[in-house]
DNA sequence: CCAGCCGCTGTTAGCGCTAACACTACGTCG
DNA sequence: CGACGTAGTGTTAGCGCTAACAGCGGCTGG
């Protein structure tokens, strides 16, 4: 039975009070010694069933709780895992570090993580080694950003670090969506729909994967032999969506657009509203990401889908992999899918 | 210079190596004792300049890394924080996420997450188990979930606890956005415009922040003696909202609509659009939370916004006051605001 | 001129835990 | 029947660090 304790009662953390139980308590209690309590409690040798029985009674009744860091301290283990995430609300790296942290969780890790405001290469280098003084086992880096990989080339070597989404010039695995050949799905998608060509709005050049889906995107173009329209950019916000809608509005031809991610293509849609252009009737539209909200744009949004469940996964067995010593090849992709709704519907 | 790694070269973590210096050979290349390395190092005593150079130097060389786990051993404090986390990507507990984590790093703590599934006593119980076995100093609880008030009762008393967005049932100190009064808000600026009455679209009735906004709404009408329509329950998905609009479509004297949150207006727009109903000509609608889309919906979304990285500093603040034996008061609010877009606006 | 203090450094004793080995009592097998 | 494993337990020695105190000079003040 834990103590419940009311507010007022808590305030007291400042007393040093009883100090929390350690081995030697419960060993005294139990009638055994501290060591006969530590093979119980961590199952690392024999023990007889009704010892183990008297240790066990007398670790619930006195509460006893592990001491990590003296554990760690003689293990050298601490069963911790660090994240270096993008201090950044997008719908993309918030659920890479859940499925992270999903995975970690049932394999018995904890998770610290730090964000960094912008991923250049000092503050990702401050970021990993704060997370190393947290005495992490492994490090994942949460990097999409082209500058990442400068940063990564930094990061000593003597600790195992994955990166997700990261530039292929990384000295480290790096697992993440496949943005080249999702952005090629969409971009044929549009063209099958019988359009000679395709419009770009791409996300921040400094990112990498929005020069992945830029890429896609052209490629499949000039594959076809089709005119390669100019990319108007964006920073991923449906602001800068919409400004890039409002450049759109006076092309000539201007019959398909493929946006670097679905905000953006939300404020392409709301540009086009504006200006009498109908989606899908005038225009198509398609994004990437499939955020949850895409379904319900006015009109719902042909998109890209990336499972982060199954990206946060596989990078965590990267990791573990690493940590084991193992050697991980260089890249790892996860297939993105096509999701077609009405934006790209029959007129 | 730290050493730059290859992929093929990391791969030796298995292989024991050179294990990290220690403060002892630290003093050995410094040719002083532990003890005066440990002072530099900690700038915890008096050291004369060129020793401490002497230190600084060794520690350079040899890339001295202070051993968390040790010094964590012997003071009893490690420098790290916990947070039990939604493992959700809804934009608000991902936002108050960041904001305390900036706050803590900020304040020179490290940040531990474990994230729970559904917010019941069990999971957040061991969550709470889990982070403590991490040695946090103190913990955050992000539950904007009813139960995680009763949860929250079970939690022991013998580590600093706050909450944000819990119940005020809970034991421990809550803060959270002012819900009440950011609905309140809503639904005066609605009837302002003219309306006999709003409906409302709720969210989960187990989340203690739809509970508040609903309670906002309903008593705001029924001060001024207004009818009060039956609720149309959601749970946040863009998808329930639509599925609310649908219901609400047939509805006589449907005139606004004032939805829990931004996602599920987003689906109330679409249904009414598809329903041949226009906004804002024929209903308005508000949401909540402000969501970065928000702005850029068809229309751009009148809603109330909440600052979650002053939530995020304040739960800090407050944890920090806890941990220092302090004694906060139960509940803080923060101030929501409402901001005007044309979902509301003018016929 | 010496008590007293302060600046600087070192020595010692753990923090709570696990690895490694030692020891006992019992089989079991050649 | 003795060598040898094996289950069950205990003893010892650190892991790397900081707290506490113990020096040892030089300076100040009476």
């Amino acid at each position: 039975m834990v103590d419940r304790a009311k507010p007022g009662e808590q305030a007291r953390t400042s007393a040093p009070g009883p100090r929390q139980p350690s081995l030697a308590d419960v060993a005294g209690m139990a009638g055994v010694s501290h060591m006969t309590v530590s093979r119980v409690v961590n199952e690392s040798g024999p023990v007889r069933p009704e010892t183990r029985e008297r240790v066990l009674a007398a670790v619930h009744k006195l509460g006893y709780r592990p001491n990590t860091a003296a554990r760690t301290l003689v293990t050298g283990r601490s069963g911790t895992l660090g994240v270096v995430a993008l201090e950044s609300n997008l719908y993309g790296p918030a659920s890479t570090l859940y499925g992270i942290e999903n995975a970690a969780r049932e394999a018995g890790y904890g998770v610290a993580i730090c964000s960094v405001t912008r991923p250049g290469r000092t503050s990702i280098g401050d970021a990993v080694e704060s997370l190393r003084r947290q005495a992490v086992e492994g490090i994942v880096v949460i990097a999409p950003h082209v500058t990442a990989g400068r940063a990564l080339a930094a990061v000593p070597g003597d600790i195992p670090v994955v990166a997700v989404g990261g530039g292929e010039s990384a000295p480290v695995p790096v697992i993440s969506v496949d943005q080249y050949d999702g952005a090629r799905r969409a971009t044929e998608h549009l063209l099958a729909l019988g359009h000679r060509t395709v419009w770009h709005v791409a996300g921040p050049e400094d990112w990498l994967e929005a020069r992945d889906r830029e890429r896609g995107w052209r490629e499949t173009l000039e594959r076809r032999g089709l005119r390669v329209p100019a990319v108007v950019r964006g920073d991923w916000s449906p602001r800068s969506g919409y400004e890039a809608g409002r450049t759109l509005v006076g092309k000539r031809g201007l019959k398909a657009v493929f946006s670097a991610n679905d905000q953006m293509a939300l404020g392409l849609l709301r540009a086009f509203t504006e200006a009498g252009i109908r989606v899908p009737e005038d225009v198509h539209v398609a994004g990437f990401d499939d955020v949850p909200e895409a379904a319900y744009f006015n009109p719902p949004l042909t998109t890209v889908r990336q499972d982060f469940i199954e990206v946060g996964r596989k990078t965590f067995g990267l990791l573990e992999d690493r940590m084991a010593g193992g050697d991980v090849g260089a890249r790892h992709l996860v297939p993105a899918e096509l999701i077609v709704r009405e934006s790209t519907g029959p007129r």
